[in-house]
RNA sequence: GGGCUCAUAGCUCAGAUGGUUAGAGCGUACGCCUGAUAAGCGUAAGGUCGGUGGUUCGACUCCACCUGGGCCCA
């Protein structure tokens, strides 16, 4: 028996079943370091690249202060596919990563790690340490990178703190500066007064702090209808029919508000309603000292009445009526004490959790109030100073005081004056300082921004945004919203580890010079010495010698102390990359980042770009979801769900890491966990051991013009099987192109497991292995298999690339040598093998396979056949009659050892006559006929003896 | 709380413009093979399409609301 098994063609290849990523992807890595793969590929594009043209994809700087992790990972390796797509179609598709070096990240990590020894650097000692800290994780995220397999410039990424890119920044502000987009105005930031500084989120901690609680009337001046004294306050919406309300209008009406910081109340411009909420018109007795009514009228959110009287004390009170926040807008009343009005607004951040539902506003002493001032134009009243002092526009009671001690005055003010209606203390949590522990207050402060309505930017902007191409399409309405509502930029920072604000101030006059020639000159001295050299040197040492103030003439300037928003530094990168790299070019075709980025970089890119050229700097945007685990649940340390990119790759291999990514659909969030990697895993192994097997029958192919000639000479089912490859190609290319990995990874793997895996390749064993070496039965598949894997590994290689270029060295070695997969061009479709008809009819040899694989199961339960390769089948030909054709196949097609063809429409399975050959296994009543081999069939005797 | 967004079998994905019994692969169960063997093959069981209500002769596909995720704000 044993000795027919020497005349097989069994499969034969090195190439293991069991992939040892971690030492195939490691070699590999040296191998095309070692051979500059990647040089070679923009070499051999850039020659091509001149008829096709070049793809641009411009990466996205990631904040180098860690390892990597998974959704870096993602990224890159989308970026990486298209690329490697991209250049395997014949673009000149270069890829230079960058990353984004400066900001406060690294600043806080940093003075966390030296502590106070930070008083003892001079700021570019500092600035020199923070530079060192972030080019330390460049350096290890750049191997992290890498080592997914990542195709790029990674010996010459780009920077932001590359000299000639922080002179780009400077150019650019000196250009929209130019253009008149860059102005300065007031806004409230964190500030430490014992520090005298100004505060980053990241460097506020909340601790128990007591507080007062108070609540404050403010008087509507005339509530009366208009004929008495000009024009109501209390618009008449809402009164003329009803009694109450006549009456009440002869009494004081107020707004009553609640704070716990009556400090800020010198910087009160206004009050805020909430336009849906209901408030109520509240007849209290009167509380007012020394007025002549008994009773007066408040207003207040209904939602808060019952927690308002408790407080306050009322025990008698009527509601005389009420009505929408909305109707009360525009109502201008009396500051408690000082002589000026404030105005009733509308914004719906306003809450029914305590207070009155009416919130005082002071836009100089906190966000919500400077963003309500912007909607109405508020005026930001700052007279509070850089120590916390309270400076000479406020009432002398509190001129000079410290705005803690005003809390007090303020208080026992407005108690003398019957404003006051309640004095509380409470407890909650309140911002302080991380140095000094001291608490921090909001203040306005000098700050530049991008004048986003200046000479149409925004619109501008949103044109740009509808001539890009938003992928997936809602990114178009998400970042439109975006532009539409935001306010001005604010671009300056009270930082170091950045780039300067390049403004030199007049010592006189104190105007700001920063355009032209001023510009300039800091250009110079940034391209020479770097940013580092605006730290060190005094204005004089920077301006050109004799300047003068062209506003005062005086000489004598100081520098700006300030830094750029690092969003400012990363959205200039399409110019400061695409425009000075003579392989890059500006606009790029693709940005691809998370959708965190639509208000990230996409939006600073969009706006710097629209001030600089008038367009986008992008042609399209792409946006991908967030990694979660596989309940959906966003990756966590304390959920415990993170996986680590690290950990795969050691535990599996990169290409499994990124198998995962092609494998789901980017555009909404992926989830990773334990058991989808398995799954993940096992596909890998599918693809894979289909790959292995193709290799493994192609070991005595040698294509010579001979076989060549078989292209033409196929047998049908080599045909057809070509034809489902040209529509796998069509297919994939075609989802390539559309950039839907996901519909590549399924398309490939579901060819691999039903079209090879269960079909083509099972039935075509026995020619393979039992046909003659050189019979045309055998050559035939070859042949096609040969094409299959080909153009398979081709296909695979931009998502697993070290698989593809490890199979590639094996199909090499049985063919002609090339170095690397990614020197290949990606297959095309070939017409040639494009049979409709061909395709139909196999459709139908499909759904008869099923049909017929039902009954040989029945048979199997029976314990009547073990193998269909017992199986004789008799298949009814009505119905079918263009099965007739196909009859000497069947059984090969089947993988049964015999089909008649009967005449009604039945199918049946019997056990097959004769009895088992030996050497192919099949039965055949041709066995025990040949002398000298009594256990052979027809075929394989014939075999056997020529 | 607001803006945008997602929700189809245990998992990863398909399901033009609404129209017969919602598809694939994996996984699972059972079985076969031992000449792809830490592999390969077959059969089968799994969803009523997150929920509720509506539009319609008819909805997974359109609308409203709700629930639960995600991103960005607050």
């Amino acid at each position: 028996m044993a000795e027919y098994k020497q005349t097989l063609n069994l499969p034969k290849t090195d190439f293991p079943i069991r992939a040892n990523l971690k030492n195939v992807e490691e070699e590999c890595l040296a191998k095309w370091e070692g051979d500059e793969i990647y040089a070679r590929m923009r070499d051999r594009e850039r020659d091509k690249g001149k008829e096709k043209g070049q793809y641009i994809l411009h990466d996205g700087p990631p904040y180098p202060n860690g390892d990597i992790h998974l959704g870096h990972a993602l990224n890159k390796i989308l970026k990486d596919i298209i690329i490697k797509y991209k250049s395997m179609c014949g673009f000149s598709a270069p890829y230079v990563p960058g990353w984004d070096c400066h900001g406060l990240p690294i600043e806080t990590q940093l003075i966390k790690e030296i502590g106070d020894k930070r008083k003892d650097l001079s700021i570019t000692e500092f600035r020199q340490k923070c530079k060192e800290y972030a080019l330390k994780y460049v350096d290890l995220q750049r191997k992290e990178f890498q080592r997914l397999g990542v195709f790029g410039e990674w010996d010459k990424p780009y920077l932001t703190i590359d000299h000639s890119y922080e002179e780009k920044i400077v150019e650019l502000f000196g250009i929209l500066a130019e253009k008149g987009y860059i102005y300065r105005g007031l806004k409230p930031i964190h500030w430490c007064p014992h520090c005298e500084t100004a505060l980053a989120e990241a460097e506020i901690e909340y601790e128990e702090d007591r507080s007062p609680s108070t609540y404050v009337k403010f008087e509507i001046p005339n509530p009366k209808p208009a004929c008495r004294s000009g024009r109501s306050q209390i618009p008449n919406k809402f009164q003329i029919q009803n009694p109450n309300i006549q009456t009440a209008l002869e009494l004081p009406w107020f707004f009553v508000i609640w704070t716990t910081t009556p400090w800020t109340l010198p910087a009160n411009v206004a009050i805020a309603a909430h336009p849906d909420y209901e408030y109520v018109f509240l007849e209290v007795e009167s509380r007012t000292l020394n007025v002549e009514h008994r009773s007066e009228v408040y207003i207040i959110a209904k939602g808060l009445v019952e927690d308002f009287v408790k407080r306050i004390g009322i025990t008698d009170y009527k509601i005389i009526d009420k009505t929408k926040g909305k109707n009360l807008e525009g109502i201008l009343v009396k500051h408690p004490f000082i002589e000026r009005d404030s105005l009733l607004v509308l914004d719906e951040y306003v809450t029914l959790e305590q207070g009155t539902g009416l919130v005082h506003i002071a836009p100089g002493h906190g966000e919500e109030d400077y963003k309500v001032g912007l909607k109405y134009k508020l005026p930001i009243v700052m007279p509070v100073d850089e120590r916390g002092h309270f400076d000479q526009t406020v009432p002398d009671f509190i001129a000079g005081k410290y705005y803690d001690a005003a809390n007090k005055l303020i208080v026992e003010r407005m108690q003398t004056d019957g404003t006051l209606l309640k004095l509380e203390f409470f407890k909650h949590p309140y911002p302080h300082c991380w140095r000094c522990k001291k608490p921090v207050i909001f203040r306005a402060t000098e700050q530049w921004f991008v004048a986003v309505d200046h000479n149409n930017m925004r619109q501008e902007a949103l044109k740009a945004i509808g001539d890009t191409q938003w992928i997936p399409s809602w990114g178009e309405n998400r970042i439109r919203g975006m532009i539409d509502t935001r306010p001005d930029w604010c671009i300056s920072r009270q930082r170091s580890w950045g780039v300067p604000i390049p403004v030199f101030y007049c010592k006189r006059c104190g105007k700001p010079l920063m355009t032209g020639r001023f510009n300039k000159a800091i250009r110079e001295l940034v391209r020479e010495s770097g940013t580092n050299g605006w730290f060190e040197k005094e204005a004089g040492e920077i301006l050109p010698v004799g300047t003068k103030c062209p506003n005062c003439q005086h000489d004598q300037f100081k520098k700006e102390t300030d830094i750029l928003d690092v969003w400012f530094e990363s959205g200039s990168s399409h110019a400061a990359v695409l425009e000075n790299r003579e392989d890059l070019r500006w606009p790029a075709d693709l940005y691809l980042e998370g959708s965190d980025q639509h208000r990230g970089w996409f939006q600073s890119s969009l706006l710097i770009s629209v001030g600089y050229k008038g367009r986008a700097p992008y042609n399209a945007v792409l946006t991908h979801g967030f990694t979660v685990d596989d309940k959906g649940k966003k990756m966590s340390k304390s959920l415990g769900n993170i996986i680590s990119p690290q950990e795969v790759i050691k535990e599996s291999g990169a290409d499994i890491l990124r198998l995962w990514v092609a494998s789901c659909d980017f555009r909404n969030d992926m989830a990773a966990s334990k058991n989808i990697l398995i799954q993940v895993q096992d596909a890998y192994t599918k693809i894979r051991n289909t790959c292995r097997f193709l290799l493994s029958n192609l070991y005595d192919l040698r294509l010579t013009t001979n076989d060549l000639r078989l292209a033409n000479d196929l047998l049908e089912i080599d045909k057809w099987i070509l034809l489902r490859l040209q529509r796998l190609i069509e297919r994939c290319r075609k989802a390539y192109d559309t950039l839907e990995f996901h519909v590549v990874y399924h398309s490939l793997y579901d060819f691999c497991v039903n079209d090879l895996s269960a079909f083509y390749l099972d039935m075509s064993k026995d020619r393979l292995y039992c046909g003659g070496k050189d019979s045309i039965e055998r050559r035939s598949a070859q042949f096609a298999i040969n094409e299959i894997l080909q153009a398979l590994i081709k296909l695979i290689a931009p998502i697993l690339p070290f698989t593809a270029e490890d199979i590639h060295k094996y199909v090499a070695s049985n063919q002609l040598p090339v170095t690397s997969i990614f020197l290949q061009s990606m297959p095309k479709v070939n017409e040639k093998y494009l049979d409709k008809q061909l395709e139909d009819k196999w459709e139908k040899v499909m759904l008869l396979r099923e049909e017929v694989y039902r009954e040989i199961e029945k048979l199997r339960a029976k314990k009547e056949i073990a193998s269909s390769t017992e199986a004789l089948v008799e298949i009814g030909i009505k119905g079918r009659e263009w099965i007739k054709e196909l009859e000497p196949l069947l059984p090969m097609i089947l993988i049964v050892s015999r089909v008649v063809l009967i005449e009604n429409n039945e199918i049946i399975v019997r056990h097959a006559d004769g009895q088992k050959c030996e050497r192919c296994w099949l039965w055949s009543e041709s066995v025990g006929k040949f002398a000298g081999h009594p256990a052979l069939c027809e075929r394989c005797y014939s075999v056997v003896t020529n």
